[in-house]
DNA sequence: GTGAAAGCGCTAACAG
DNA sequence: CTGTTAGCGCTTTCAC
């Protein structure tokens, strides 16, 4: 009932336990293939006994394929990589297979570096965030002729399939939205831009809707760094110091509008009256502010799924757009009088 | 300069192209062994331009021995388990090993699931969540003959190492620094103890610390389901509506707890005059509220770091308690007057 | 310092 | 339906 050595059990000795061939017993385990009933229960039974623990990496090399999905995340501080991990993982592990993680830190040349290291293990497929990488990891990613799918944004020029939304729609709808509540004096506070492409991308769309609406931006405070509560916080205060005129604020992400809230909610400044606040990702804790935050959320476990579904199933590469939605809180005014 | 064949690639193939043997080239790459500087200025002119990427499924079963630890963690929506990740990320990826990670949402035999799959890549460490586990996964993991680290928790009848702080403990910190804040009528509001057994553990120190002060929980309400900032609020508002005249509340985690702040800020409640909040996790919003959470600091990403630095080198097993430290934040009353 | 040869544990034809 | 026979690509003796 109990296993009999420390892991020096292999297929060979259940063969022997069992009284069938070796390869009887592959079949039986991996389920594939004929078997008769009789075997079936005596490698079973054998294998129970002796305590026996495949040995995947043997099963890998033989069959030249390991069930390993790679996954590369720029962050793990923010909750949004989580959800990522979190959607690919139950699909991974519904379909047997195992999640391999690295964290680039927004770094084109770590992400480099953990592609070089995963593409060793030859993975089924590779998961990047983001559609920016640099020529080496393109070139050896192509070349390893492994799936590879990029999340949470749609452009041109992938590598392989592509599953998230538009960034630069979102910055667009954005200053749709603000607009059209009627904000006029608008201001920005973001965080490392440089390093975090998909926010340069929705700044970008801003900016530019603004300009289409006859507007434009009043003013911009970049805290460097990365996106946080407290750069959020920090970031509008001393954008709110140069220019207490603004109307509203539109934040790189959620923990950067949320730290904004915060800002507001200590020094008194009425929200949405004295100043209209919009977020983007839709995090949970948006929704249980004290007043709702408003902000765009995007579907990021989904698409966590949708890209693991589609990297372990044969098929097209495509591009899957999964949009985003307006969430109207009350972090915004309502109406849009003229 | 590029690869020929699209991983097609294999040692014998540099081997040739450099006019060496197959061992020479295995030398070279792993840099052991010895071998004279024209050999490896060959292997490594010829690994270069075939563009060869080593197979570590082939290395792995040829030496015995993976660089593939696994993770198990509880859940990926508290950013806790993120930054346990994060740091054992570091860890491993200086070290040149990979990290498979699972989520356990909270089921020991789900756990028990994971493990099995892990086993099967024949890691070279485990890391687990908690001291809690099946029967079944401390045997497989026993006879495994794999390093195991629980983290995130001190106690006894481990596997293996472990590397954490004592829940029970927090809690009894919990409740003599509320005690000391003068806080008589204290509440509880709690998430789903019986999956999260780290809360339930700090609950129950909590509780015989009061009782030792002469004090006893005034109330409590359990919100069942995961910890999040929305059944923080909803449970203290629930537990309020029965006892408004409880002083002070704790709360499982910083994030029940950040709901119940959102609750009072809502709803015009003083913090902490007319009622304290008091978290665990010490997590960086917290810091960032309009006024700072007082919660207990919990080494997270120091936990994982030191799990993985345990895990992949030689040593003795040992039992590790990095501690945890009180915030003293603005959401508890400073003086302690009898 | 270096190459030849023997596996690591399993899967994948292939005969039976 | 089942056993035998080759490898998968690499590491590891072990002579040279």
């Amino acid at each position: 009932m109990t296993n009999e050595k420390i892991s020096g059990m292999t297929i060979s000795a259940v063969a022997a336990a069992a009284g069938v061939g070796e390869s009887t017993v592959s079949r039986v385990l991996r389920n594939e293939g004929s078997f008769s009933h009789r075997s079936r229960d005596k490698v079973l039974k054998a294998a129970a006994e002796l305590g026996y623990v495949p040995n995947r990496i043997a099963g890998s090399l033989a069959s030249s394929g390991s069930r390993l999905v790679a996954i590369v995340v720029p962050s793990l501080t923010n909750i949004v990589f989580a959800d990522l991990l979190r959607g690919a993982g139950e699909v991974l592990d519904a379909a047997k297979y195992q999640g391999v993680f690295g964290v680039s830190d927004y770094d084109p040349l770590k992400e480099q570096a953990l592609i070089a290291s995963f593409l060793e293990y030859r993975p089924a497929a590779v998961l990047l965030s983001g559609l920016e990488h640099s020529d080496e990891s393109r070139k050896m990613l192509k070349s390893s002729g492994c799936r590879v799918v990029e999340m949470l944004d749609v452009g041109s020029d992938p590598i392989g399939t592509v599953v998230g939304f538009s960034n630069r729609e979102a910055g667009v709808a954005a200053a749709d939205y603000l607009q059209g509540c009627g904000y006029r004096t608008i201001g920005y506070v973001g965080h490392d831009l440089a390093a975090d492409k998909r926010a340069g991308k929705r700044l970008e769309g801003f900016y530019a809707h603004l300009q289409a609406c006859g507007l434009q931006l009043a003013d911009r405070e970049m805290t460097g760094g990365r996106s946080s509560v407290e750069n959020g916080r920090n970031g509008l205060a001393a954008l709110l110091g140069r220019r207490p005129d603004l109307d509203a604020v539109y934040f790189s992400n959620d923990d950067m509008a949320i730290g904004g809230y915060f800002h507001c909610l200590s020094q008194g400044i009425r929200i949405p009256e004295q100043l209209g606040i919009f977020g983007h990702n839709g995090l949970d804790i948006g929704a249980h502010l004290p007043t709702r935050l408003s902000t765009i959320q995007t579907p990021r476990v989904e698409i966590g799924r949708l890209a693991a579904q589609l990297a372990i199933e044969a098929g097209e590469e495509k591009i899957v757009d999964l949009g985003f939605q307006i969430v109207t809180g009350q972090t915004t005014k309502r109406s849009s009088s003229p």
